[in-house]
DNA sequence: AAGGCTTGACCCAAATTTTAACATGGACTG
DNA sequence: CAGTCCATGTTAAAATTTGGGTCAAGCCTT
C-alpha cells in the first residue's frame, strides 16, 4: 500500500488530509517542516510528498530541491498564495502537481490517486539502491552520480551490484569471489584488490562507501 | 509531432498559446467554444486539449463530458474563477490538470509537456513510445522518425518492439534471445550482434537510445 | 526466379580483466 | 618505540574477451 509524506507545519492541514489518505488505504506519515520532510525522506521510502511552501525552518521549494538531489518521489505542493513565480518555480523544481489553498480533501484524494496511478507503471518491480547523489538502478543496470551516468566495465559492475544487494553486511574475500567470480575460481590474489581499486575510482567521492575490513574483507555501508 | 487543440472564445488568448506551442514545435488547431471543440475532436485526432471553461453556446465542462464519450484525449482546463467545486468537477471528468487565470505561457508549456510525457502510456489503451522525433506505436505496430513511417523487416521489428516494451531495463543477450527469437532458439551468438546492428542502423539517429552493456547484453533507454 | 530477410563466419579494434612487481600502512613483538 | 610481517593498495603492462563490421550463403515470400 503506497505511503504519503504530508509536510505542512499546521497540524490541522495534517490531521485532516491523515484522516481521509488512512480512510483511502494509504500509509501516512508527517513532518512539520523541510529540514524534517527530507529527513523522512531519505529514511523512509515515501510514493508521494505533499508539500506546503511556506513552512518555518526550511520552505517547501528548498526541500523539494534538496529531495530532487537523492529522489525522484512525486510531489504535490500546496500554496496559499496563487503567485505565478511560484508555479513556474515549482514545475521547474519537477513538481508534479500544485494545489492552491483552500481546497478540498476530496480534491487531494483524487490528485494522489492520479500521481499514483501514473507512477504505478514506473516503481514497480524496481530496485535501485540511493546514497546522496549516489545511485544504483540494478534493474536498468545504471550507476548515476549526481545525475550523471557512470560508465561501469562488467567485473566492476558485478562487483559494486553485488555489494549493494549486500550492504551493511561484511563480505569476506573469499565470499566475494565466490559470487562475483565464481565458486571455483582460483586466480592471483591482487586480482580483488585491483578490482576494488577500480571500482572505488569508479565511483569517485561515494568510494568510502565500501569499508576495508583489515583481515576479514569488505563492507558496503548502507545509505 | 504533437498536436493542441486550444479551445476559447478570447482570440487574443489562443493566439498567444498557438505562437508559443508553434514555437515548441507542437501542431496547433483552435475552437471557440464547446461544441466546436467537440466537432474538432472528433475530427482529428489530438494529443492534448486546453479546455476554457466559460464559453458560448457550450461550457467547457459540458464539452469535456462529450468528449469523454469518445476519447481519454488529456485535458488542460484553463479558468477564470479559483472555486472549489469546479476543480473537484473537472477531476471528476478525468481532467488533467487545471490552471486558474492568468497564467504566463511559460506555466501552459510546462504543463502540456508534462502531460505530453506522461501521455506514452495512456491513451485509450494505444502503447506509444516517444524519444525527440522518434515514435513507436506498438499498437499500430508503426514506427516513425519525424512523422516519416520506416519500415521494418519482421524481425528487426520484433526486436525493437520488444526493447520498447522493456525500456529502461537491462536485457541479457540469453533474455533477447530467448524472447525475440523462442526459448528453444540456441543460434550464432553473433546473429544478435548482426540484428543490434542492423535495428540500430534502421533508427538511424536514434540508434544511441540502445546502449550496449558489455559483458551482459542491451538496454534501451527510456524517453 | 528475384528480391528482401535472416543467419553464420571471420576478423579486428577496443575495452576489460588479469598478472606481476612494487609500495604502503597497520598491528604486533620484543 | 622501532622493526618486521603481512594484508592491502597502486601501477603498468600483458593477455583475454567482447561486440561491431563486412560479407556471403541460405531461406523465405512474392
Amino acid at each position: 500500500m503506497a505511503k504519503i509524506l504530508i509536510c505542512d507545519d499546521e497540524a490541522g492541514l495534517r490531521a485532516v488530509i491523515r484522516k481521509y489518505a488512512e480512510y483511502e488505504g494509504y500509509g501516512v506519515g508527517e513532518a512539520c517542516d523541510g529540514a524534517e520532510a527530507v529527513r523522512a525522506c531519505r529514511a523512509d521510502g515515501f510514493d508521494v510528498v505533499i508539500m506546503d511552501v511556506m513552512m518555518p525552518q526550511m520552505d517547501g521549494f528548498s526541500a523539494v530541491r534538496e529531495i530532487r538531489g537523492f529522489s525522484d518521489v512525486p510531489v504535490i505542493m500546496l500554496s496559499a498564495k496563487n503567485e505565478e513565480y511560484d508555479r513556474v518555480l515549482a514545475f521547474e523544481l519537477g513538481v508534479d502537481d500544485y494545489v492552491v489553498k483552500p481546497f478540498s480533501s476530496k480534491e487531494i484524494m483524487l490528485r494522489i490517486a492520479a500521481i499514483l496511478r501514473r507512477a504505478g507503471k514506473d516503481t514497480d518491480g524496481r530496485v535501485v539502491f540511493t546514497a546522496g547523489g549516489f545511485v544504483a538502478d540494478l534493474t536498468a543496470h545504471k550507476v548515476t552520480i549526481d545525475g550523471v551516468v557512470v560508465e561501469l566495465a562488467p567485473k566492476i559492475a558485478d562487483l559494486l551490484f553485488f555489494f549493494v544487494r549486500n550492504k551493511g553486511i561484511a563480505l569476506s574475500r573469499e565470499k566475494i569471489l565466490a559470487e562475483v567470480w565464481g565458486f571455483d575460481y582460483f586466480g592471483d590474489d591482487r586480482t580483488l584488490d585491483t578490482h576494488m581499486k577500480l571500482l572505488r575510482k569508479a565511483i569517485g567521492p561515494y568510494g568510502n562507501l565500501i569499508k576495508t575490513l583489515r583481515g576479514l574483507g569488505y563492507r558496503f555501508e548502507e545509505s
